[in-house]
DNA sequence: ATGATAATGATAAAATATTGACAAACCGAA
DNA sequence: TTCGGTTTGTCAATATTTTATCATTATCAT
């Protein structure tokens, strides 16, 4: 059992791709769309329908020979996994122009998530209001994480300042980082969970294409 | 050839680390660090050295044996293919919170990319500055993109405008597409690339987390 | 200069992930 | 109810990615 997969015997890869799943699935429960077979749903995500079963069987059986897939009752089971009506109370520490943005254009219930305070260091901008809530001081941190225990912490601060915050977090009983600071913050081994979004790392990725899209020579098969 | 490859035969798998490599050599860079082993490296990034040799041979070799590699010229050769210094011009479409975060929080520059205009369809909105630059009517794209030829093209936007406006974009002479909104893009082959962000997806993987935290028993060799 | 030590680059092996193939199961119509 | 057509779940085969090993080459102290 190694660095791919989880305690539980499904691999990483798998998981990565079960949001996508939920999202396009919720989409066709959406449009009134009853049910699909594996190869329709491959052919929408660009995926082989193998792939698609394999990953929907790690599982269990959603589907039924000779039927497909009901989509609503995948898209429930899908978010079930997913832990969509968890409704982990999440904290936001950071108010710059990125921490209000997430703050005000995330749709945190939809993802398993509860927004519930958001903090700052300047004091310039505690108190001031964002997402329909007061900006707290993260002085404040400790009594207010005693008294919610919130599970998720989301970063938006200078990297100077994320390790440092991450450790304290912790002992503050935090589960579960998005950390958005342009640093991999490091946790103990099952401490917490720590999902990096480096919108940096991301963009460079266009950089790398546009830089190399001369050579797009042979496509040999 | 198939799917994880590219072109010039490097795997995606390869490529998609090199931001991370670039963002860690470039920090021991500002510290002053000057020379690195591989196993060094891969202790300071949780890798393995075999993979960090691997990776960087891709790119022909810039070690040294019996010294290891000297941090400056890895981290000029990596920016290199990486392409920081490109300069591509780039355009955002949609000033909504996380639009005028982005244009505001993101150094560009940094990662070879140069914002020269943003643009949202709400009248409200056009003609206010964000990030140093007033907000264009999507109706001057057409003439923007022809003066300027920008080749990123950054969608902010709801997703049910995201896939009409890619197309119109890419007959503007986009090529590259860093995507936020909640709808992943089809463009035909090799016509552009396309960075999705989904931070719906991203988030998830916290509530999977929390969900499944509880399952930490066995991890058996 | 020389030898002990260190570290790469390359190759081979192991581990994972993806795809293909097919029997078993189900649907739906007659 | 039975039969043809469909589609899953599973297992086997490929392909890819990661890790381990080792010969070769360089460094550094003497």
């Amino acid at each position: 059992m190694s660095k791919m997969t989880k305690k539980n015997g499904i691999s990483t890869s798998v998981i990565k791709r079960l949001p996508r799943y939920y999202r396009f699935i919720g989409e066709l429960v959406r449009q009134g769309t009853v049910r699909i077979s594996s190869g329709e749903l491959a052919e929408k995500m660009s995926l082989t329908a193998s792939q698609i079963r394999q990953d929907l069987n790690c599982f269990g059986g959603f589907g039924q020979q000779g039927y497909g897939y009901n989509l609503a009752e995948l898209h429930a089971e899908i978010g079930k996994i997913l832990g969509v009506s968890g409704g982990y109370k999440a904290i936001l520490i950071g108010a710059g122009n990125l921490g209000r943005a997430i703050a005000t254009h995330m749709n945190f219930s939809e993802y398993g998530c509860d927004l519930v305070g958001i903090f700052d260091s300047d004091p310039l901008k505690v108190g001031k209001e964002t997402a329909g809530m007061k900006i707290m001081s993260v002085s404040e941190l400790e009594s207010f994480c005693a008294a919610e225990q919130p599970l998720i912490a989301i970063l938006c601060i200078p990297k100077t300042a994320a390790q440092e915050l991450a450790d304290k977090l912790i002992s503050l009983g935090i589960k579960a980082f998005w950390n958005f600071s342009h640093y991999d913050i490091k946790v103990a081994h099952k401490e917490a969970t720590v999902e990096n979004v480096h919108l940096g790392d991301s963009i460079m990725m266009l950089s790398y294409a546009l830089t190399h899209c001369e050579d797009d020579n042979e496509d040999t098969e």
